[in-house]
DNA sequence: GAGTCGTGGGT
DNA sequence: TACCCAAGACT
């Protein structure tokens, strides 16, 4: 053992986080806490946890719901694949496990949804399995002491910090081990102006000696946005309202939203009005009012969204991708962000 | 294997 | 404001 470890083992006992997975080792929960820490917060995360596990406490409780289930307590949190490939592995842990869940790092892996870094840190933590965990933490903390500078997001540089990521994994508590590194990235070594001054690996650390620290790590991919627009429509007919699901292989997948017509070009509010109601249904409708422009991120995508409300009789012979529901029961779907805001807006339900 | 998948907080 | 990026994985 050496003074790296030491030094992070050290301020791990002082500094870590309660946080509610570290008080169990059920390589079920342990599952469910990684999956959603993937690019997401230990603060936004925590109180989807205690949901999550609160409605399900085991993989059978999982396996039991359906999809509709599932994605509604996930929602808000985003990248909704992680909810929908955790419903999928809990049904086959279920029936194709025993609903015991597997205890070998191969076998993790193979599960969908769970890539290198989750198996890895399901191995070490609820196993006590020696694999190393690489996530974004460590890829800065490494770059930074150990002054590399090939891009974290490239081949070459997965291969080389795994490589070191294996070399300095001891065989004993390699759970602490991982969750030391990754908790001292997380709260000492962050992104933007790290706690050099304060921090127990200043004086062997590379980048915090010549400094780089502002340098390090590289990453060399940018992301480019494309943009979107979006004009939802609120079908207003007394009680009842409509949605439509997201089949396709696109953003919110298997969510639900109101009647959406997307256009090319950003329309004007006489343009919308033109429009009327652009579904083909054959009905008397009344434009009550058009929202402002609502600009919403994604990660690869910029929205302009407009929430229409209209007016409208029964629709008899509207298409039966659209479903009718009464206005109370909105809650009861999943909705993207976006579309929350928008019935707060409208005040509907 | 480069693109794609959300949302929120920080600077 | 605009950008970064967060306990990544899938196609």
């Amino acid at each position: 053992m050496n003074d790296f470890q030491d030094d992070i083992y050290g301020w791990y006992l002082e500094n870590k986080r309660d946080l509610p997975w570290r008080k169990t080792s059920d390589p079920y929960l342990i599952w469910i806490s990684e999956v959603i820490l993937q690019q997401t917060r230990v603060a936004q995360g925590t109180k989807y946890f205690h949901r999550f596990i609160n409605k399900f406490p085991t993989v059978k409780h999982l396996a039991s719901a359906s999809e509709d289930e599932v994605l509604k307590l996930w929602q808000g949190l985003g990248y909704y694949s992680r909810a929908r490939n955790l419903h999928f592995t809990a049904k086959l842990i279920v029936n194709d496990y025993k609903g015991e869940f597997p205890s070998e790092y191969n076998e993790i892996l193979k599960l969908k949804g769970i890539g290198p870094y989750t198996a890895a840190a399901i191995s070490s933590i609820a196993f006590n399995l020696p694999h190393p965990t690489v996530d974004g933490n460590i890829y800065r903390l490494f770059s930074r002491y150990y002054g590399i500078e090939t891009p974290i997001d490239s081949h070459n540089g997965k291969n080389e910090f795994y490589k070191i990521a294996k070399e300095i994994m001891p065989t004993n508590n390699p759970g602490m081990h991982n969750q030391a590194l990754m908790e001292f990235g997380a709260l000492q070594c962050v992104p933007k102006s790290p706690k050099c001054t304060f921090c127990p690996l200043a004086l062997s650390c590379y980048a915090s000696k010549k400094g780089l620290v502002k340098k390090l790590p590289v990453k060399t991919k940018k992301i480019k946005q494309s943009v979107r627009y979006f004009y939802f429509y609120y079908i207003d007919n007394g009680k009842f309202t409509y949605l439509e699901k997201r089949m396709k292989n696109d953003i919110w997948k298997n969510l639900y939203q109101f009647p959406l017509k997307e256009t090319e070009k950003e329309l004007s509010e006489m343009e919308v009005i033109n429009l009327g109601i652009p579904f083909g249904a054959n009905m008397k409708a009344n434009i009550k009012s058009i929202s402002t422009k609502r600009k919403h991120i994604l990660s690869h995508q910029i929205l302009y969204a407009r929430i229409v409300h209209v007016e409208t009789e029964a629709l008899d012979n509207f298409s039966t991708k659209y479903i009718r529901i009464n206005k109370k029961d909105i809650s009861k779907f999943a909705i993207p962000r976006l579309l929350e805001h928008f019935i707060e807006v409208l005040n509907i339900g």
